[in-house]
DNA sequence: AGCGAAACCGACCCGCGAGTCGGTTTCGGG
DNA sequence: CCCGAAACCGACTCGCGGGTCGGTTTCGCT
């Protein structure tokens, strides 16, 4: 709804291999920095690591900052991109919308485990700048559910709560139960690891799961 | 498996001045790095912010590393008291322990801002050391709230779910709107904020509210 | 082919900040 | 009051890593 999706990347005209090497160049960086941390994490190091050299690197990106800004802005369009097509798929019911949110969020937080990092623990170690801008991406999907669940707060779908409040809690949860996960410290499988959480989403906004009666629009249960 | 926690701090003979000095350094050390983080708060810094010299931070401490650490186990022991004591002053019943623990843990983060910073955020920055123990205090958490609800759930007070990963999203969801509130993106006041949220918790596992029984809307178990 | 620009290379520069060290002050005990 | 140790000071070192730059290769185009 809200979700004023700063336009991702300007694309100029490149030679298909410095597109390429660009790529190659963020997703190194994107994992040096998740391994290492932002400050550890060496310009010359990411530049071994993408199979070019630093003057390569600062061809294509003018700073440090400026680096982990695009690996940000990737992850975040990532996240923008399924997030989206989950919820459309998901039909109209806003509680079956904001679980298909949480769920495209989980799965692609699990199968990129560095993102979540990123994400989470360089904002603070770059300049201000690039806090406010991870900020700013988790304020966008906080509410993004925040108006599936005013939505389903006004339909009497759900005990009463404060939308904002709740939204932020669930993505909390994920983003904790992931990490926990991705750094080893939880056993379970990941497809068990959703659907427990999914319990827990459900339960706490007091909503009755919607797979008794009307099943909107959810897809594929969870494979062993 | 309650919480082997690792005895604190040595205490050797000190002269009381170098005591004080050694708080005002862990003070402003912990302040410095939940504002500017790890890599960027400097040492000569910190000690000007305490009001002595680098050479006077190199006697207390032998490198940056270790500073940190000293900060972030001080925060541990604080968040370990703290917790304990409501836990205990709670009685008996595991869900109100449960409750008590997640509402101390609140309360402390609340009032400390940057410790949830620096416990949050400074993990990677520095070596793997410091993200393994910072990973270590927050299981040890994990584990306290889980042990409860495992007591919950064979007491039949609770619908079925599986501890650990309830303890952990429950953590996942205090930090969350903790740090959005230190952060100023939540507007309600904390004493609002906790009520929702330890109403958010205790609908989550499925559980009648321990003593007062008394709110409009809420419902039962759905599966016992 | 051959020309110009895009893409890339890697040796070098240089500021910054962690850690050092010899010296100075403060304090407790005798 | 005096001495030795604890506590503290701040100028200095020095390696590391972000950023630069002149040169080289690769490509698109006519």
């Amino acid at each position: 709804m809200p979700a004023d999706a700063p336009p991702a990347e300007i694309e100029t005209a490149r030679q298909p291999r410095a597109e390429a090497r660009r790529g190659d160049l963020l997703a190194a960086a994107t994992r040096l920095f998740a391994e290492r941390g932002y400050a550890a994490a060496g310009m010359d190091e990411i530049a071994r690591a993408a199979g070019t050299s630093k003057g390569g690197l600062y061809f294509h990106f003018p700073t440090k900052q400026a680096l982990l800004a695009a690996v940000i802005g990737r992850a975040a369009d990532l996240l923008r991109k399924r997030v989206a097509t989950a919820m459309t798929a998901a039909g109209d019911d806003p509680v079956a919308r904001s679980e298909a949110a949480l769920a495209a969020l989980f799965r692609t937080l699990a199968k990129h485990r560095s993102l979540s990092r990123v994400l989470a623990a360089e904002s603070v170690a770059a300049g201000p700048g690039v806090r406010e801008r991870v900020e700013r991406i988790e304020d966008e999907f906080v509410a993004l559910i925040a108006a599936e669940l005013r939505r389903a707060l006004e339909l009497g779908l759900t005990a009463p709560l404060d939308p904002e409040l709740a939204a932020r809690a669930w993505f909390g949860m994920v983003r904790a139960c992931i990490s926990a996960w991705a750094g080893g410290r939880i056993s379970a499988p990941p497809g068990e690891l959703e659907a427990e959480l999914r319990r827990l989403l459900i339960r706490s906004a007091g909503a009755a799961p919607p797979d008794q009666a009307d099943r909107g629009g959810d897809r594929c249960p969870d494979r062993p």
